[in-house]
RNA sequence: CGGGGUGUGGCGCAGUCUGGCAGCGCACUUGCUUUGGGAGCAAGAUGUCGGAGGUUCAAAUCCUCUCACCCCGACCA
């Protein structure tokens, strides 16, 4: 291509409302420009880049088993009455109606829509295991669009369902969705590692994220993992096992209320009453789908809401208002305790605060704390479940190993669907008995458009972007100098059909620029290798060839550029 | 939805407090000179100052309403 022939308007200056480098970097090459808040629009370059992309994942998802099929972005919103998650999935879904009034709504995935599908025509086991995937725009109406492709209200994705007659025919279906996905990052050009995550508004058993581990501010996840064992978890689900040794009383004592004026926070809690935020229990109040909740902590930890949501079933989880809190605990913000809320607040106990005797509570009166509170004796739970936040220097629930924070970009994931679906839209077959079942169903996305931008987080230097050869818009980006040298244009002329004739897909920046302008362009836009054609080295007969990834070049003979930047591109990432 | 902020030429911004010719840099057009890392000189084109209403002799500037976008939080791939 032509530089001349394509659109490639690059920018000279940073765009201001761009927070991460990869954001910035695509806004300044001119890979993408933004129409709205999380709208996109994706230019020449970009539209290579998700194209090389989707390649590499459609051949590894036909390799796996997948066969590829397109289904409407629009959905009929009967549909998800059916499956339950009209109701569930909230705002975020965009929502629509037609000419004729009817609900329809823009899928953010295609449960729904792939389970009708096969509801329709499945009927065998002998039809099954199934999977299916498209590669397509998907809509959701995010509450804060952010980070360009990162967080789009629309992107694309990449979305397979599968369908198995038994578990053990879905244990090695999951397998196989796993070890694909590691082999297309892998072409990607990144490392990601595999993390449990929650199953959030998907439903299911189990899911894992793919996350790509970050060391810039670009990382939307925390991930906790462990420094010995394989060990990885969205900080969202992640166990452990508690560190600190406390001293844990063998008597009961009694009871003291006492006045704790002006400490309401664990910080001032624990430096009036001189005792460690261990030995605290702070009751935290949410409301669960409208329902009171009260959730009881121990003082040195933070509470994991997601684990709260889990616990309690809730669809909506939202921390209690100061009138709320004033109204079932009779006091102001900072002074709940589990003794004396109003009878219909459920308290929901962590492990940690049960093992503990003789804590310090909120009286649930104003400036006042309880000493010497008891589980069991001076109050019931009704469940015990770990509500914990797992953190840094926790202990590996598996190995005992040291765990680990670290930020993450997730990239793609795999949800465990179980029945849910198969269920509620009857997608079910009959087995060799003839009885009938419903199928076990996996859902398997990655992000497509957003993966080249987390890629550009780790490939970049200080005059722009990058690329693993792998998603590179072009291979090779070929510059003269001087346009208005007959001999170098007669050169580049030469190598630009050279290179196309052997299938080396090539960037001719063939402008009447100046040499800093086309090199900072090319440096910019990234392309893995630069030819370029100036006098010195013509004099010999000779061109450069660079790579974009290091410092050096090498001369290379006119009609031996076709070998060299194939060994190049070998040796490239 | 809550808190904070910004809307001025294609892009980046100043001007707003204290009302008085709508400016700067980059990009763009033309010419000359230049030509191995974002050239120089000269001449030019480009604006409903986000929108509506109001105050005033006079509004980018003050007032009211409104829209869009950005940042922090709740949500989430």
């Amino acid at each position: 291509m032509r530089w001349s022939q394509t659109y490639i308007p690059t920018l000279r200056q940073q765009q201001s409302d761009a927070e991460l480098i990869s954001h910035q970097l695509l806004l300044r090459a001119g890979y993408i420009r933004k129409l709205g808040a999380g709208i996109y629009l994706y230019l020449p370059l970009m539209q290579r880049v998700i194209e090389k992309f989707s390649n590499i994942v459609r051949e590894e998802m036909n390799r796996a088993g997948g066969l590829e099929i397109t289904m409407s972005v629009l959905c009929p919103a009967e549909l998800w009455q059916q499956s339950g998650r009209y109701d569930t999935i909230g705002k975020e879904q965009m929502r629509l109606k037609d000419r004729h009034q009817h609900d329809m709504v823009l899928c953010g995935t295609h449960e729904e829509s792939v389970t009708y599908l096969v509801s329709g025509e499945l009927k065998s086991y002998k039809q099954l295991p199934l999977n299916l995937y498209q590669i397509q725009v998907k809509f959701r109406d995010e509450i804060r669009p952010r980070f360009g492709l990162m967080r789009g209200r629309e992107f694309i994705m990449k979305d397979a369902y599968t369908f198995d007659a038994d578990e053990t025919s879905f244990a090695k279906t999951y397998q196989g969705m796993v070890d694909a996905y590691f082999a297309i990052f892998r072409r990607a050009g990144i490392e990601v590692v595999k993390v449990e995550s929650d199953t959030g508004a998907m439903g299911g058993k189990a899911a894992h994220e793919f996350m790509l581990l970050v060391d810039t501010n670009a990382g939307e996840e925390i991930i906790i993992n462990c420094e010995k064992c394989k060990y990885a978890a969205n900080v969202e689900k992640a166990e452990f096992t508690d560190p600190a040794n406390l001293k844990i009383d063998n008597e009961l004592k009694d009871m003291e209320k006492v006045d704790t004026p002006g400490a309401a926070t664990i910080e001032e809690v624990t430096a009036f009453l001189k005792v460690d935020a261990s030995r605290l229990v702070k009751t935290l109040m949410y409301m669960a789908d409208g329902k009171p909740v009260a959730a009881l902590i121990r003082g040195d930890r933070d509470l994991n809401e997601i684990k709260l949501k889990n616990a309690v079933k809730a669809n909506e989880l939202e921390m209690a208002n100061p009138e709320q809190v004033q109204q079932y605990t009779g006091a102001p913000v900072g002074f709940a305790g589990p003794i004396g809320l109003k009878e219909n607040v459920k308290i929901l106990v962590d492990p940690l605060v049960a093992k503990l005797k003789n804590f310090i509570v909120g009286a649930n009166e104003n400036e006042k704390h309880i000493l010497n509170v008891n589980l069991g004796r001076d109050f019931k739970a009704a469940h015990t479940v770990d509500l914990s936040l797992a953190r840094e220097g926790d202990i590996c629930p598996r190995c005992g190993g040291r765990l680990i924070k670290r930020d993450g970009i997730e990239v793609g994931n795999t949800f465990m669907l179980g029945t849910k679906y198969s269920e509620t839209l009857g997608a079910k077959y009959l087995d060799a008995e003839g009885k009938e079942h419903p199928c076990i169903m996996g859902s398997y996305g990655i992000g497509i458009t957003r993966t080249p931008q987390a890629v550009l987080e780790k490939y970049f230097d200080d005059k722009g972007i990058i690329w693993p050869k792998s998603i590179a818009p072009y291979l090779v980006e070929l510059i003269p100098i001087s346009m208005e040298s007959p001999e170098q244009v007669e050169t580049a002329e030469k190598i630009y059909n050279l290179l196309r004739d052997n299938n080396i897909e090539v960037l001719y920046d063939d402008r009447p620029e100046r040499a800093g302008v086309k090199f900072n362009d090319a440096d910019l836009v990234g392309l893995p290798i630069r030819i370029t054609i100036g006098d010195k080295s013509l004099k010999q007969g000779k061109v450069e060839l660079k790579a974009r990834s290091e410092k050096d070049m090498e001369l290379v003979a006119v009609e031996d550029i076709v070998r060299a930047v194939k060994k190049l591109a070998e040796r490239l990432n």
